[in-house]
DNA sequence: CTCGTGATTGACGCTTACGTAAACGTAAAG
DNA sequence: CTTTACGTTTACGTAAGCGTCAATCACGAG
């Protein structure tokens, strides 16, 4: 009996592992692994996996990852970072200088893609000025 | 004897494959390698490799598209897309269609750098608020 | 009871993108 | 002539990120 409600804090909404990857479009392979590399950890009812709200926004955040380039590794360290304890100064500080770390690197990310975008840009003129000239004879 | 100057288009800039690698970081091996998938194709001037600009270029671009986390292949299509030939009508119009999937890419791309900035800003944001709470005592 | 469905844990395989020797060639400098 | 610097090929090693079985379990329906 899933989304039990006759109160609206008990059983908040849960996922199978087939349901998740269904949604993301990934294998169970790939969920797995993820569990494996500690970027997820599900609930276990008995042996089976169960995804809780925070897994799947766990999940959709490491494929963002994944769609701009970082490494599994990277991923684990910047999706710690979301969900981090308060903590004591030391930890504060290392966080704050990871975060400078990683928007740097955004940053330089933007910059390569508006140039690339801008170089598609010119070449996708070149191409249709050759198209035109083409067809017009 | 590089550079040989009597005449102002005769031995266009060339370089080593080490300038190359010291210039853009790489190692050796990686560039190498690279003319191994076919993404590189330096002058031989006996055994050893011969760069010339259009490399050093390509190099460049390649590069940058592995900041972007593309894969070699990807890169390969990309970058052959900047000195591709006129070519007939098909090859026009196939290479307008890879250019505007691309686009797509980067475009998405870009979307997901700026959502991880503004959470990320989230996040420090927050971090600072429990700096400031913790020095406060 | 049996079947189908959906889950589990290994464990081996594969591709990508290089790292890392090993063994050799060549050419200038001491 | 030997050393040094810089280059070459061949080839095995490796980490990441899964794919792909195989064997097994649990459960609800028929």
């Amino acid at each position: 009996m899933i989304g039990d409600v006759h109160n609206d804090q008990v059983t908040l909404e849960t996922w199978s592992i087939a349901q998740l990857a269904a949604e993301y479009d990934v294998t169970l392979r790939t969920i797995r692994f993820y569990e494996d590399r500690g970027l997820l950890t599900p609930e276990r009812r008995g042996t089976v996996r169960v995804y809780h709200p925070r897994d799947r926004v766990r999940l959709g955040l490491i494929l963002r990852g994944k769609r701009l380039g970082f490494s599994l590794d990277e991923i684990a360290t910047i999706v710690d970072m979301y969900d981090a304890e308060p903590g004591e100064e030391g930890q504060l500080v290392y966080l704050l200088h990871q975060i400078g770390t990683r928007r740097a690197e955004l940053e330089q990310r933007r910059r390569d893609i508006d140039e690339t975008l801008r170089e598609l840009a010119e070449v996708e003129d070149r191409c249709q000025a050759d198209l035109r000239a083409l067809r017009a004879r």
